[in-house]
Formats: C-alpha cells, sequence, structure tokens
DNA sequence: ATCTGAAATCTGATATACCAGATGTCACGC
DNA sequence: GCGTGACATCTGGTATATCAGATTTCAGAT
C-alpha cells in the first residue's frame, strides 16, 4: 500500500530509516561483549580489561567504556573503580532474568488482555493459526520469527514501550539455541498450545487468566533453555 | 558487638570500606542528571547537549557520554546518533515503572514466600512492629526509612540479587516525594496495613496471597506518587 | 517567491594522552 | 625468616583533540 505525500503521486515508498539502525562502534562492541558473556564465554567472577578488549576490537577504549556501562547497568558485570571490570553473569543470574521476564510478560499480557483491540486480537488468532501450520512442518526458522512476531503483537497491544523495552533486556539466549529446542516435536507441541491459550485468554479479555498462563509459559521454556545453555550445572547446593 | 581477627585483641573493628561507595564524577553526573529527569526538569522530547553537560558540571564529556549511556539503557533517554539525545521520560513512562515494579515487587514477594527461614520472618514482623509504633507517632523520616528496611529484608528472603537490582531502578521518586506521602495519617494507616498483611502472608508461605497483595501496594502507593508527581495531569484521551 | 544545494555549524563518535587509585614485587632491616 | 614500605606496574577515570554524520543557513538560479 502506497502513501503518497501531499498529493504529489510519483514519489518512491519509501520507509523512513530507523535512526536506531546505524550501527557505531559502540553499538557493535556492545552486541558483541554482551552476546559473549551471555553465551558463557566468561566464567562469573572473571575480569574483563578495557585496554585489551580495545586492542582486541581494533577500536579505542572509549566506545568499549560506553559500552561497558550499558552492559554494567544491565547487571552482566560489575565495576570496580580503578580495580577491574568483573563478569556477575552465571547461571543463577539467568534464572532470576527468566524470573524479571516472567513477571514482567505476565504484566504486560495482563495489560494486553484489557486494552486489546478487534483488529489486533484477529492478529493475534491469526498469527497462531500460521504457527499451527508450521509446527505441523517442523520448521524451525519460521517458527523462531513467529515467536518473535507473537510476542510483539501481544507488546503492541498493550501499549506499554517501557514494560516492551524492558522486557527485552532480559533475554540470555539467542536464535542459535531456540533452535535447538524447536528441533524436537515435542517442545514445539508444548509451545504451540501454551501460545494458543495465551492468544485466547487475551483475546476473550481474560486478564487474569492471561498472565498466570503468561508466567507459566515463560517459566516453563525458560526452564527448558537454562539446561541447554547450563547444561547438567545445578545451583550451589 | 566486635569480632577481633585471630585472636589479636586490640585489632580496632573497622568495616571492609563497599568498593561502590567511591564517587566517581560519573557517577555523581549520572545520579544528579537522573534525578533531574525523574523530578520533571525536562520535558518529554528535550533534547540534551554533551558538551553543555559537561560545561555545567565543570568536567570533560567522557564522563557525561558514560552516565548517558547508563541513563540510557535504563530508558530513560534515547541517543540519535549524531543528532542528539533525547529525553524519553514522560508521566507514561512513570506509569510503567510502577508496573514493571509491581510486577517485579511481586514476583520477590513470592519468591520470599517460599524461601524465608524463621529468623528472618521474625525480623520481617518485628519490622512491622516498629512501623505500627512509628505510624502512631507520625514519625515520617522513621517510616521512610523503616519502609526501605521492610522491603530490603524481602528483597534478602527471596536470596534474588538481580531482581532487586532490576527493582531499585523502577523507581521515579526521591525522599523529598515520600516526605509528602506520609504526612497524611490516613495515607501512613493504609500503608501500614498492607505492609502487616503482606509481611503475614510472606511469613505464613502463602506465595500466591504475597504476590497478589505485593502488587496491589505497590500499584496503589506508586498511584499516590503519580499525582503527587505529575499533580492534575491525564494520560493523553 | 520558491527551490536547490553548497557551505557553515551543530552534535555525538572516536582516538589518544595522561591522571590517580589499587595491587604486586622485592630489596631492606630487624 | 619475616614483616615493612618504597616503587614499578596494572587498571579504570578523566581531559582534550579530532572525525564525521546531521541540520541549518543562505546565496544563487529559476
Amino acid at each position: 500500500m502506497i502513501e503518497a505525500k501531499q498529493g504529489v503521486g510519483r514519489v518512491a515508498a519509501f520507509e523512513r530509516i530507523d535512526p536506531a539502525f546505524q550501527l557505531t562502534v559502540r553499538d557493535h562492541v556492545y552486541r558483541a561483549i554482551r552476546s559473549a558473556i551471555l553465551s558463557g564465554a566468561f566464567a562469573t567472577g572473571e575480569k574483563l580489561n578495557e585496554r585489551q578488549l580495545a586492542e582486541q576490537f581494533g577500536v579505542s577504549t572509549t566506545p568499549i567504556k560506553e559500552a561497558l556501562r550499558q552492559i554494567e547497568t544491565e547487571g552482566l558485570v560489575e565495576t570496580l573503580p580503578r580495580r577491574g571490570i568483573a563478569i556477575r553473569f552465571s547461571m543463577q543470574w539467568a534464572e532470576e532474568m527468566i524470573l524479571a521476564r516472567a513477571a514482567l510478560e505476565s504484566m504486560i499480557a495482563r495489560l494486553a488482555a484489557k486494552r486489546i483491540d478487534k483488529p489486533s486480537g484477529a492478529e493475534l488468532l491469526a498469527t497462531v493459526d500460521v504457527m499451527k501450520t508450521a509446527t505441523k512442518s517442523g520448521d524451525a526458522d519460521k517458527l523462531i520469527a513467529l515467536n518473535e512476531t507473537f510476542h510483539d503483537h501481544i507488546h503492541r497491544s498493550s501499549r506499554c514501550g517501557y514494560l516492551a523495552k524492558l522486557i527485552e533486556r532480559q533475554q540470555f539466549y539467542d536464535a542459535s539455541i531456540r533452535r535447538i529446542i524447536h528441533l524436537d516435536p515435542a517442545e514445539r507441541q508444548k509451545a504451540l498450545d501454551e501460545h494458543a491459550s495465551i492468544a485466547d485468554a487475551i483475546v476473550i479479555g481474560d486478564a487474569d487468566l492471561a498472565e498466570r498462563l503468561m508466567r507459566n509459559h515463560v517459566v516453563r521454556s525458560g526452564e527448558t533453555y537454562l539446561s541447554i545453555v547450563f547444561g547438567q550445572q545445578k545451583a550451589p547446593e
């Protein structure tokens, strides 16, 4: 659908570039370090060195410092002034990130149930239908994308920008790990059932039910990811 | 109570200095800017200028940049590469911070109810008792301190460091505003009743009840703060 | 009067140099 | 042998200069 501005018919329908797309060095470094930490490349308590990181990335320390400040604010590392930067992330940290995400996603599901309108509700149910198909055919990549679409729909329906942003930071696994999970047919089916019932609860406006289902879904699937990322590790006895 | 180390009786009982105490320029700037934003010193969408801030604080841009990165990660401002730094905080943002805090605090209350031990439970109830006294006498400052103690007890009992840290960032009002609230006897009584029932629920281990009571408490008191900070503003109709 | 586009200017982004606290090393004196 | 303390060194913290994208300004063309 092309919308011409000011009645001039021949302007091409190029979408505005999202300013956040701009790849700064800082942003690249931020993602790289964050992802490395979350994938377990560093042991808890291990030290990071600003100069060394700068050398590895082939940049100055300035963008490194800024990226580390962001990662610090997220809680993944702790900066000890003039003593070093220590990794804080651990299995227990990941467990709590799941709990945080469960709390926030269930809150947002509750609000979505109260605020969703007819068209969005229909879209949400339609997404679930597509998921059913993808689940049967076992298309893992498509399921991963649909999963994101599903949660995005709910976030938008809740009209909560801040909460949605906060939730994004509570993810400690990436697409490659999701793919592993989606290879298991039983897991796919379980996720589908949960998504379907969550969508139903939101569309009929049952806030309490949507909240509860969402929390259970996030905790359950989170624990599955946890066992994959951290293997058979157990919390300290 | 003095604990001598290694049996040497004459060593003074100096406590270890918390490394986080060190006041760096960055940290000072971070707190100052954050507090200014939360107190409404800037309009939503208003631009901040790194050089100008550096000049105002009388420091270079380096600590300013790092502080802004932290504030950005919290979601209070948005950095548009090479275009400026825009304030994102608004009444709606504050409303969502309340919801986030409600979601996280209720999750932590749920865990505290499951994990609290006898001594901590007794301490929690004791804190509520002291609160009763302070409520009657109307000592606002003491109540503010006790409030913090109360929530800290619960955070510690939940054994969740990450969640507790995340919750800290969801506070948009400071002590001076709390004092205003605590001047109202009716408000004091309401808060006391809520605290008492939350403590009871946690101590008897009723996770569902603790969660629900905590959420309602945070939302209700949050809305009170909201109305004070933002006056009679209303969300866009 | 209006549109175009080059140049001035504003802003954050990055690089580099240097500062200062924290830590480790090791010769020295008991 | 062992505790002491000066000093080398490591680390993040801060200051400053410069780079480059974004925006604004405004002369010149239509």
